[in-house]
DNA sequence: CATATGATTCTCT
DNA sequence: GAGAATCATATGT
């Protein structure tokens, strides 16, 4: 089981699923919080992914446009914000899970609850993110990032194990961690 | 038009 | 861990 995965670790989503870790989100010129976690979904042969088997519909559509463009899919009532990483017609995405936001408590470890906390809906869908009031810049690195199965992925093949989840290691803002193991304050990043 | 389906979250056990 | 809430999209009649 050990190197199954291993042809996906070299791959450019995997390494933007990383980069991504440390970014700081900005909507609107306000700082909205930094990503401490993220998943990869890595194209037509991810049988977890929306794009599995070369599915194309209205509501996927923005997951084959080329890399640099917001996908916002909207599943049970909630929003989930990703960055599409590759080119045209090659479906490929990140999915931020969680942004560490000022405060103790955690307040954007999931998916959507980070969108309904910022307010991010379908309008980012489809849109450039070097042209949008949406976007990214460079915060800090982390510590060391770990990697673990993808939540709530329902596919019953190996893609259910897929290590295909990043995050920054002892973080409180990354979603469902136990409370043993956590790093106190700014030890997680460098 | 009716029914099924989740890349979720919350609440309880 | 399991079950319900919830709602836009997709698909079937």
């Amino acid at each position: 089981m050990e190197n199954q995965f291993e042809y996906l670790m070299a791959h450019d989503t995997i390494a933007t699923a990383k980069a991504l870790l440390g970014m700081d989100l900005y909507l609107g010129g306000q700082l909205i919080g930094r990503i401490v976690e993220t998943e990869a979904y890595v194209g037509t042969k991810d049988s977890a992914s929306h794009s599995a088997g070369g599915r194309r519909t209205r509501k996927n559509e923005s997951m084959y446009l080329e890399a640099g463009h917001w996908y916002v899919y909207q599943v049970h009532g909630h929003n989930m914000l990703n960055l599409v990483t590759k080119e045209r017609d090659v479906p490929e995405a990140v999915l931020i899970r969680a942004l560490e936001v000022d405060g103790d408590i955690p307040q954007a470890n999931g998916p959507g609850k980070l969108t309904r906390l910022a307010n991010i809906t379908k309008i980012f869908d489809g849109q450039p993110i070097d042209q949008c009031d949406l976007y990214l810049k460079a915060g800090a690195t982390p510590v060391y990032i770990e990697q673990r199965a993808r939540i709530g992925v329902t596919c019953t093949d190996k893609w259910r194990e897929a290590p295909l989840c990043f995050y920054v290691r002892g973080n409180r803002h990354v979603s469902k961690v136990k409370k043993k193991g956590l790093l106190p304050g700014e030890e997680t990043w460098r």
